[in-house]
DNA sequence: GCGCACCGCTTCGGAAACAGAATCGCCGTC
DNA sequence: GACGGCGATTCTGTTTCCGAAGCGGTGCGC
């Protein structure tokens, strides 16, 4: 399972298209979570499990090389993870839809009301 | 596998704030890919199925209803699936995620020159 | 009425991804 | 030199996904 680049056939297309690379590498699981729990910190890698509620080390292991290999993530010499310049720009393009999960939140809650 | 919601404990974090919920029905193979093709065009089921590469319809269907469940998708009379108003922030909210991997793809590319 | 094509959707066996725990080598500290 | 914490690896069992076949329903031509 290699880890999706824009410009190479990726699980679910084809065409390269740098769209469907980044929709494959964060469709898979764990890996939005990852940059969100790295937004502001740099983490170690028993740390950043914790943050994850627990998700098993194997999986995660196998999630940071595919972050490392996409860029998206770096190690530092104390070998801490952080984002990258890249990886912070994903994080920013990440907020929007964080903004949007309290919208859904409402408006779920809200149609909960009057049913 | 219960669709996620907010306020509600979700795969990956028990505090059910709704960002949790967001990041684990995102984080679903194909979710972000189906909000994506759904983006500007109501689609029936197999025409959907093909739009993703020919995913298995098995999933889909577990995919839609997790979707349907979320307000993000409904269903239309004749059947056809599109986007709900809730559906639509989402894409908008996705759209920066978009623009980004563009500039991914740009900065991978760049690398790859003077290497 | 009958065959046919298409549709949404379901079922099922095999393959791939994930979970979870045990374990390794590597530092520092005491 | 025993200990604890760390990143990382390996292994086994479960969950999820894939892919193909097939279901019932609907519309159409004949």
């Amino acid at each position: 399972m290699p880890a999706p680049k824009p410009g190479a056939p990726v699980r679910g297309s084809s065409t390269g298209r740098p769209v469907m690379a980044a929709l494959d590498l964060f469709g898979r699981r764990w890996n939005l979570r990852i940059v969100w729990e790295l937004r502001e910190d740099t983490l170690g890698f028993r740390a950043l499990q914790q943050r994850c509620d627990g998700m098993s080390s194997s999986v995660l292991r196998q999630r940071l090389t595919e972050l490392l290999d996409a860029r998206v993530v770096e190690q530092q010499p104390d070998a801490a993870y952080r984002l990258t310049e890249l990886g912070r720009g994903a994080y920013q393009a990440l907020r929007p839809l964080m903004r949007w999960s309290g919208e859904w939140a409402a408006a779920l809650a809200g149609e909960e009301d009057h049913r």
